[in-house]
DNA sequence: CCCTGATTCGC
DNA sequence: GCGAATCAGG
């Protein structure tokens, strides 16, 4: 896979969404995590919160001058941002029910008296495609993105039912990958199991998943849920 | 162990 | 420019 203008599109947005690069790497496809990290490194993007760089002058109790096990001489260019300041945790303003009340004012009794075009209200056809998604007209496509971000974009937080659960962001290789429910659905979400090593599933849904190939001829045993069937919790 | 991002360096 | 290998912290 190369870096098309699209992939790497992706990647920026992704990236500043706050997505680990890991969960970049595979929504992208084809590429590994740490192609992600070098391509966002070469692009300029701004770096993240890394374990590995806390600060920049730990000094230990290293009396002697510690040996430089510096690789190389790194060139000195580094940005203006002396925050040599003994680092300071800052401020975090707890992500609390506080609203910004710098927000502009609600549109309660807005003047609509300006020149707005009325919205035609054209009648809308839509109808609830499977797993409960909307089907759109062609007519009904949006625009293609909305609008410059009206506010600072925050990581959606996930709705009640679905806390705690596992979703799609969360699957590994190594995390179950049995649906709990169905797509669509408010609590859909998935096991979230250790994985039986070499399956896609846990062991308990490799039982349900892979049935025991029986010599020909021999009667089926209890036949299996069908996909399509009563819904089972 | 798993995860994370940063960095290096051969290609 | 690319990304595997490596490093290093959580």
């Amino acid at each position: 896979m190369s870096w098309t203008d699209e992939r790497i599109d992706q990647l920026k947005g992704m990236w500043e969404r706050g997505l680990t690069a890991s969960q970049i790497a595979d929504e992208l496809g084809g590429v590994s995590r740490n192609a992600v990290i070098g391509k966002a490194h070469r692009l300029g993007l701004q770096s993240r919160p890394s374990p590995v760089k806390a600060n920049e002058a730990p000094r230990k109790t290293a009396a002697a001058a510690p040996p430089p096990p510096v690789r190389k001489p790194a060139p000195e260019v580094e940005a203006p941002r002396t925050v040599a300041a003994p680092v300071a945790p800052a401020p975090a303003p707890s992500r609390a029910p506080a609203p910004a009340p710098t927000a502009p004012a609600a549109p309660a009794a807005a003047p609509a008296s300006d020149d707005a075009p009325t919205p035609t209200p054209q009648p809308r056809i839509i109808s609830v495609g499977p797993g409960g998604f909307l089907r759109q007209g062609p007519g009904d496509q949006q625009a293609p993105i909305p609008p410059a971000p009206p506010r600072r974009l925050v990581p959606a937080k996930p709705s009640a039912e679905i806390a705690g659960k596992t979703s799609l962001l969360d699957l590994t290789e190594r995390i179950c990958k049995w649906p709990m429910g169905h797509p669509g659905e408010p609590d859909f979400h998935f096991c979230g199991e250790q994985v039986n090593p070499g399956f896609p599933y846990c062991v308990e849904h490799c039982g349900r998943a892979y049935q025991a190939q029986l010599p020909r001829g021999t009667r089926r045993p209890p036949p299996p849920l069908p996909f399509g069937g009563p819904r089972v919790r």
